[in-house]
DNA sequence: ATGCCATACGTTGTATGA
């Protein structure tokens, strides 16, 4: 009789390109052993995709891209299936504009680069459990459009999960979102006072997907001050300590009760040519 | 020391990151 699908550990990484950062990866995948890898900002197209370094590890890879910029992948080895892209959207046709071009409504999104909608969201069935993979945009200053485009795609992942999810079933949602839900997250709160990422509508955002059902796994193993996954490379920042917990693992009521442990690897974040974030772990009860 | 920015695209620099 075969065993249930072993799903132990779930991690999420920003890898800051993964062309850049596969001999990093493949390591990690080797140290950590993670059954599922969630990863963002890839910037790489599909047909780029590193599948084959990833099926040599053993694992399978679905990746959803653009090109230079976002991207975001999900590799297991506890299968892959039932996969979503950019919330089932599917690419954006423009009526009424053709290969000459046309006008850009940047209203709609401001960060269109005429290369089609950014790659920000992937899911994906792994064994017993849903998991997606989300890069939140950045948001760059409150006054610009760009920080509009991030509070209205935090809207468009709150209505996915209500039109097509169920609180009461195994979901596990983590990535980059850009958002310090808590003082605590941030270094120093008093040097974010009007920027992104501490904002209320942001934080409001994250409350918004817990009221929905979701979970922080991570913060109830790591309670302390100075619990960062993300640091400026400049500056000697990560040597400091100066950083924000950026990056999150939430996860439906049934998959919380089974998580038994969650940490970050700094020791990733170190040496030469890292990525500015730190992949960050959840370990589950069999 | 964990050690003082890195990516892609492209060209003598620009956009982006958070």
């Amino acid at each position: 009789m075969a065993s249930p699908a072993g799903l132990r550990r779930i991690a999420t990484w920003n890898v800051n390109s993964l062309k850049a950062r596969l001999d990093r990866v493949e390591g990690w995948l080797g140290i950590a052993a993670p059954d599922v890898l969630l990863m963002q900002e890839t910037k790489l197209a599909d047909e780029m995709a590193p599948v084959m370094p990833f099926a040599m590890a053993g694992y399978e890879l679905a990746h959803h891209g653009q090109g230079r910029w976002n991207g975001v992948a999900i590799a297991s080895r506890v299968g892959i299936t039932d996969v979503v892209t950019n919330f089932g959207d599917g690419p954006v046709v423009t009526p009424g504009v053709g290969a000459g071009g046309g006008s850009r409504d940047e209203a709609a999104d401001p960060a269109d680069d005429g290369l089609g909608p950014e790659a920000r969201m992937i899911s994906a069935r792994c064994g017993p459990i849903r998991v997606v993979s989300i890069y939140a945009p950045n948001g760059r200053a409150l006054d610009t459009p760009f920080y509009a485009g991030k509070l209205a795609w935090f809207e468009r992942l709150s209505r996915w999960l209500e039109e097509t999810q169920d609180p009461a079933d195994d979901l596990l949602i983590g990535g980059d979102f850009n958002v310090a839900p808590d003082d605590l997250d941030v270094y120093d709160p008093g040097a974010y006072v009007g920027a992104t990422h501490v904002s209320p509508p942001e934080r409001d955002a994250l409350a918004r997907l817990r009221a929905w059902g979701l979970l922080d796994v991570v913060r109830p193993f790591h309670p302390e001050a100075g619990f960062y996954t993300w640091w400026d490379y400049r500056a000697g920042n990560f040597h400091k300590n100066l950083g924000m917990r950026i990056d999150h693992l939430y996860a439906s009521r049934s998959v919380a009760a089974r998580v038994v442990a969650a940490d970050r690897d700094r020791d990733a974040r170190k040496g030469k040519l890292p990525s500015d974030h730190a992949p960050l772990y959840v370990d589950l009860a069999s």
